[in-house]
DNA sequence: GGCAAATGTATACCAGGTGCAGAAATATCC
DNA sequence: GGATATTTCTGCACCTGGTATACATTTGCC
């Protein structure tokens, strides 16, 4: 009912992005296996105790903002405008986001972002649980498309774990140019024309997969 | 060089077998979670430590067997006769699983399998463990696809996890019906009608994913 | 200022997993 | 068959992520 958040409200916040700031500042520096979280509670000036009431485990210190893009896609999906197909806006948002070298396209190459994605792939329980979000983006993806274009449950899910795999994909071979070195705009154009025959793909099928035609 | 295994070797594996029976006989009654690995070490009459060598993880104790067919798919793909269209072996693979119960195809009801099942989804480290196995399946069948059809590399990896995605979802609706209670045998047909939509879903494509035709 | 609720802390604890040094079993060589 | 080298197993101490409990502190509010 107020603007302010109150005093209480925005301690936790600042303790929260204090604690998430500290412990990512860490784990780029040493590596997310070689920092307990016992020394990020110390170095975020907080109890062991604390830091687990705020991020419920030690990966999610570092992908608790991720975690928050996990419906973007059912959310894009119905946001459309009547009328529209799913996968076309799916699309239009996907190289929307590739303009805007948005990080979940994998498309962005500070080197912050980059030092982070390489952290990701190398710590076998943060890639886990990047699968797990996966897996999230998935369910509430079919669970859009149930609703908003009444396709049949079985339908939505199948195109759903094919379209979030898709994309998931495009991002991963992105992320793993730019980490080569290659500059985001360098790759710019190559990322959109791979997205557009991914999402060819997707539409018109994978036929019987012949390559010879 | 010899037929004999020799003793070490076969001793090796009877303790390997005595350590996996025992944890999946007492996780089986008490649940994943409920049970310590030194439950199960002193189970299986067997040090912690040394049941740590024989599986690196607990889940392991559970999912080995499983991970054995983490190449399936690849295999499928590369033992295809030549000539053949490699999505429409794995088609024809995936409706032979259906028809020979194979727990892969979530078709098998014996109450064994059936309360395996349910323990690994309802424990959230083995549901983060199959994930991981199917990434595994994934990145395998996109290097069959790239070794075998000459697909480019991108489109290797965009079909695979379209394929493995497909395969894991008629799996896990299989799953769900029989964890319902329907028995295997009359789930049979529509399991086979739901794999066909989902294969001819995959040759055809998600068209503009628009319900009314 | 004072009180109730929320939040933070210290401590002890549990479970998964590893390193290490030595005991026991197995294979190998004579 | 016996001595020896190698592998395997064991017990132990230890680390880390995560939780329970019981108590102290802070904040919101009147």
């Amino acid at each position: 009912m107020d603007g302010t958040p109150g005093l209480r409200e925005r301690k936790k916040q600042r303790t929260r992005a204090a604690i998430s700031d500290a412990a990512i500042a860490l784990f780029l520096e040493h590596g997310f296996n070689q920092v307990s979280v016992a020394q990020v509670a110390e170095a975020a000036e907080v109890s062991k105790r604390t830091l687990f009431a705020y991020f419920p485990t030690k990966e999610d210190l570092v992908l608790h903002r991720l975690a928050d893009h996990e419906a973007e896609a059912a959310r894009v999906v119905r946001a459309r405008p009547p009328g529209t197909a799913p996968l076309a806006e799916l699309r239009a948002h996907f190289l929307r986001g590739l303009h805007e070298r948005d990080p979940i396209t994998g498309l962005n190459d500070h080197p912050h972002v980059l030092r982070l994605t390489r952290m990701i792939q190398d710590a076998p329980s943060l890639a886990a649980r990047m699968d797990r979000f996966k897996a999230g983006a998935e369910q509430a993806l079919a669970r859009a498309l149930q609703e908003t274009a009444g396709t049949p449950e079985l339908t939505a899910r199948l195109a759903a774990v094919q379209i979030v795999g898709v994309q998931w994909v495009l991002a991963q071979d992105n992320a793993a140019r730019l980490a080569a070195g290659t500059p985001a705009d360098t790759r710019h154009p190559g990322a959109v024309a791979d997205a557009e025959q991914a999402f060819a793909l997707l539409a018109d099928g994978l036929r019987d997969l012949t390559p010879r035609r």
